[in-house]
DNA sequence: TAGTATAATGTAAGCGCTTTCATTTATAGC
DNA sequence: GCTATAAATGAAAGCGCTTACATTATACTA
């Protein structure tokens, strides 16, 4: 592999130069920059990368810590992150934090470790007062997914609270007036908010909550057919059912179809995040938008502005979720 | 951030020795690496990777390539490799190729430009030559879901042909007897050879193939969808399908399903992969299952084997598939 | 045409490690 | 106690770049 002092050797002239025009940021004459862009050509020269992190001490590569690595959302997330990455030069050190708190820190401080310029992080469990003596630290950190009002300007948010009124009032406005509700695990923020949307929408129709119609689950199907179980058992009238996240409406369409309920004509269900998922299960399920994919990219952007100073990028904090009408949920005069 | 040269002063020893402690390769006295070790401690030493790389010249990081960041079936690849690579303390610098012959190559040559120590590679487009030649430079490649002859010590993959005979089998054996199959695009290996499984299969039972109620697709579950549309078309009789993908198998399913067909009462299905979606989709898909993970988990552990010299893992070359029964196939006596 | 500002290029000192080779210290044999 | 050998440590030269500072070439001004 040749080096930059072979390039000098071949276009005559010093390290510094061709330092210089890889860099194009000092001034080198037009002369001289095409003899050694000609030089580097025929030596096919490719800088080392590991020199110029050391020498610059800016490795040119972003941290990202998500909670896995399979699963439809996160790879949205990563794909959106890639993409505006590399188009920039610069790379993509990937860690899972799994969710529990000494792997999420353990993962921070691997990526830490390789020197990353920024940390792009999706954690759950870490607590804000970590994230906050983190931020305060010199090295960039983007949250994605969660936000702390100290770190206001590093947070990339969806609106969860609008999705859930979203979601809600989608199915008010079909006359639904007996809802469900399965939660998230409360202690997560976006479980928390997306249920404040759904009570807000009720309020908004005039309609009381009814907390015998409400069910805890923690995002995975299962829990999603467990607690429809749950509320099934206390034989209550409901006509419509609205899930915190997709899986959760996966899980429990399925225990309603054994019930013998048709969806949506005894039950209209909606969901949340729009997962591919959301298009293969039968009924197609209608659900919230979460453009997860978007975010990432935007996490991206901060990065590329705040670190390494592409000025000209626009900057967007906080995502409108949308709801994607599809078959899982209908007027009410339809039901049978 | 304190460096090497801190430590040394601190513990009142040379540099050579810290660095000696730190890679515990070179014979230290257990007096003046304890006092090395106290002096890290004090002062909350890291050793700088980059530095690290640039002297030794060895990055410790490993390039992965894979077609696509999102969707189901990369992020258990990934999973798996980060897994592994994390716990020896590798890195993972990830890059997508978009299944495209100009985006391979230039994720690849990213890849190499930030100095990995090793490649794993899921490549669709680019051809064998180019692997060959890759391989045949100073950064070592291993290939997952491609087999290469020339290559085969640097291949891990899944028995194909094994899976589409396993697949087929399944149905022959409960009955069937007109089969229909949906085909992946087949110039790619996988596609290919899960097809020539189909046929030795149909051959094994004395079942002549007919070509009519073939059709390829393109592996997204759009194609599967206009495949079975034309199948359909045809007015051939056929009790059941096999589909090359999981994918392709869902939106075959909802043709069926348009067209009034019970699955799988009167057109048993079979998918390949077992994604995710094949337990979401209803009726819950029968398919073979792909070991990514595990055999994302086996690259990394090619890659620690032959470039970090930890010789005492164990490798395996090629994955056997397995048959995962769900709902869509039943006895061919059931249909109505 | 000298005098000055400015642009272009060069010099050399690191960046924080690893590693070779030389030197010192410990261990053993007699 | 003294040499022969091995073990432990140190000195210093890089790894391939960036960059502050020094120097030289060029363009203007008066």
């Amino acid at each position: 592999m040749a080096t930059i002092y072979q390039v000098s050797e071949l276009a005559g002239v010093s390290l510094a130069t061709v330092s210089r025009v890889m860099n194009n940021n000092a001034r080198v004459s037009e002369k001289t920059r095409s003899k050694v862009l000609a030089a580097m050509a025929q030596l096919g020269y490719r800088p080392n990368t590991i020199a110029q992190s050391l020498a610059s001490n800016r490795s040119n590569s972003v941290g990202i810590l998500v909670s896995e690595l399979h699963g439809p959302f996160y790879g949205d997330m990563l794909a959106g992150i890639e993409n505006e990455c590399r188009a920039a030069g610069k790379h993509v050190i990937i860690a899972a934090g799994h969710s529990e708190e000494a792997s999420e820190i353990d993962g921070i401080e691997f990526l830490i470790s390789r020197s990353c310029d920024a940390l792009i992080l999706h954690v759950e469990a870490v607590s804000d007062d970590y994230l906050i003596k983190l931020a305060a630290g010199n090295i960039p950190v983007v949250l994605i997914n969660r936000y702390i009002p100290q770190l206001a300007e590093n947070c990339i948010c969806l609106n969860n609270e609008l999705g859930g009124y979203l979601a809600t009032k989608q199915l008010l406005q079909q006359g639904h007036r007996q809802l469900a509700y399965i939660a998230g695990p409360m202690w997560k923020s976006d479980a928390k908010d997306r249920y404040a949307g759904h009570l807000r929408a009720m309020a908004e129709y005039g309609v009381t909550f009814n907390p015998a119609l409400f069910a805890e689950g923690d995002f995975q199907d299962s829990s999603g057919s467990a607690c429809m179980q749950q509320l099934l058992d206390k034989k209550l009238p409901f006509t419509a059912l609205v899930c915190a996240n997709d899986e959760m409406a996966a899980g429990a369409m399925e225990v309603a179809r054994e019930h013998g309920l048709q969806v949506p004509e005894q039950l209209s269900i909606v969901g949340f995040d729009n997962l591919i998922l959301a298009r293969y299960i039968h009924p197609k399920l209608t659900t919230i938008d979460y453009p997860v994919g978007e975010m990432g990219r935007m996490a991206a952007r901060w990065v590329m502005k705040h670190i390494y100073q592409q000025q000209a990028l626009a900057l967007k904090n906080v995502f409108e979720p949308v709801l994607v009408c599809r078959e899982s949920a209908c007027e009410l005069s339809s039901l049978t």
